[in-house]
DNA sequence: TTGCACTTCTC
DNA sequence: AGAAGTGCA
């Protein structure tokens, strides 16, 4: 039997058609393209059949397919152990390249290798492009080569860069007539095993660019882009909102430059997965307290902001970025508990979970991490309530029985900030 | 080597 | 005003 001869775009995180730069790539190439997308079995395994971000996935890649669907094309839409079904595509199909492009946490880094090393084997070209990030792993290194470890001389060097190299967006019309026509049904998502997610996704909110450094640090604005969950699976381009800020706000593009300084950080230091990036703080002894972990976690501390805050978090995936602040110093320093354990739920439950910044800015909360807050500087919930959310308008949203008169602090905070700075101490010593 | 600078504060 | 140290040029 003759197989059809076809190149395959392999959508990872970055599920759209537009600004795509791998798929632009497969579309000038001189076959037709099959695209797929792979549910990854092993990374299914570690989640809940209804969890928002699969339904996210699952929907943005359906939007994909109809979109397909008008060019009598389609998407293949897999499932299973991704070597299993490389092995399967190159049997049905007569693949002659694959593109895709690149992801930098560990697991995309080994998984990948293990697929490039196969698919070379059967004499299939692959051919792979930064697109996640304007500047990826060696871009952007100091004089001597190394690494950036402190996000300023980053910035300033990311900044420079940018200038020099322009920011090259593709506006060429997408080749629609160069995906391979072919006709399959997409499946439901119950077919997939998987339940739909009661949990939404925002669209982008463009409004809040201009003025984001004033309205950031205050919940019950409207301040929040709900940018992060889009870039995390790449919805939309990095691209197009770094041109954006860069005419309309210096905060906000800081914020994506953040967002590419803790990749490199992953990139170059995976250790930090597991461990402090800064070995010195190795010493601390965390309290391994599970009854106080559950309270936090259900936003049962007492502390209104902190409360506020993990509920947000537990209804919706989301949270804002200044109640992130300040609930993970509470974890880290009112509580002692050790910074993973909050990552870790976090990990769980945001929708915008990405690896690198989580783990970064976990770390910075911790004080453990590299250009982290300094041990000492521990927040002060309540402060931090009076400075941000003064009219409760955001706690109350979030603590619907906040008048009935709300429950006690869990910890006293004169108490627990003394506890933390001893703790660190003795930690640094050992 | 040395001087400068360091996301998001607290009391 | 103070907290402690160190990455970077």
């Amino acid at each position: 039997m003759n197989k059809i001869k076809v190149n395959i775009f392999w959508f990872r995180r970055d599920l759209r058609l537009q600004d795509n730069i791998g798929l632009q790539e497969a579309l000038a190439s001189s076959l037709p393209v099959l695209p797929i997308f792979i549910f990854d079995d092993d990374i299914l395994e570690d989640l809940p059949n209804n969890d928002a971000r699969i339904s996210f996935i699952y929907y943005s890649l359906k939007n994909i397919h109809l979109k397909l669907n008008k060019n009598e094309s389609s998407l293949l839409l897999k499932k299973g152990n991704v070597e299993k079904i490389w092995r399967e595509l190159t049997l049905e199909y007569n693949v002659n390249k694959v593109f895709y492009n690149r992801d930098y946490e560990p697991y995309a880094i080994k998984r990948d290798a293990k697929i490039c090393k196969y698919l070379k084997s059967q004499n299939i070209d692959v051919l792979h492009f930064k697109d996640q990030v304007i500047f990826e792993k060696n871009e952007i290194l100091k004089e001597d080569k190394t690494p950036y470890t402190i996000y300023t001389p980053y910035k300033n060097k990311w900044l420079e860069k940018l200038k020099n190299d322009g920011l090259k967006i593709t506006e060429e019309q997408l080749k629609l007539k160069k995906f391979f026509k072919f006709n399959v049904a997409f499946p439901e998502i119950e077919t997939l095993g998987f339940v739909k997610s009661k949990q939404k996704v925002y669209p982008v909110n463009l409004n809040c660019i201009s003025d984001y450094d004033k309205n950031r640090d205050f919940p019950s604005n409207k301040g929040t882009s709900y940018l992060s969950p889009h870039l995390r699976f790449g919805t939309v381009s990095i691209r197009k909102y770094v041109a954006i800020a860069l005419n309309k706000n210096a905060v906000f593009l800081s914020e994506l430059i953040w967002r590419e300084f803790f990749m490199q950080i992953l990139f170059h230091f995976p250790n930090v997965v597991t461990s402090n990036f800064k070995p010195k703080y190795n010493g601390i002894k965390w309290r391994d307290n599970h009854t106080d972990f559950k309270r936090w976690c259900e936003g049962k501390t007492g502390y209104p902001l902190v409360d506020a805050g993990m509920r947000e978090l537990n209804e919706t995936g989301y949270m804002h970025n200044r109640v992130r602040m300040v609930t993970a110093s509470f974890l880290c320093k009112h509580l002692l508990i050790d910074w993973r354990w909050g990552e870790a739920y976090f990990a769980e439950k945001l929708l915008d979970y990405e690896l690198s910044s989580n783990n970064g800015n976990w770390q910075w909360a911790a004080g453990t991490g590299c250009d982290a807050a300094p041990y000492f500087r521990i927040f002060n919930p309540t402060t931090q309530l009076k400075k941000f959310d003064e009219d409760l308008k955001y706690t109350k949203k979030w603590i619907p029985e906040f008048d009935l008169g709300y429950s006690e602090e869990m910890v006293d905070h004169k108490f627990a900030r003394e506890r933390a700075l001893k703790a660190y101490k003795i930690g640094l010593q050992r």
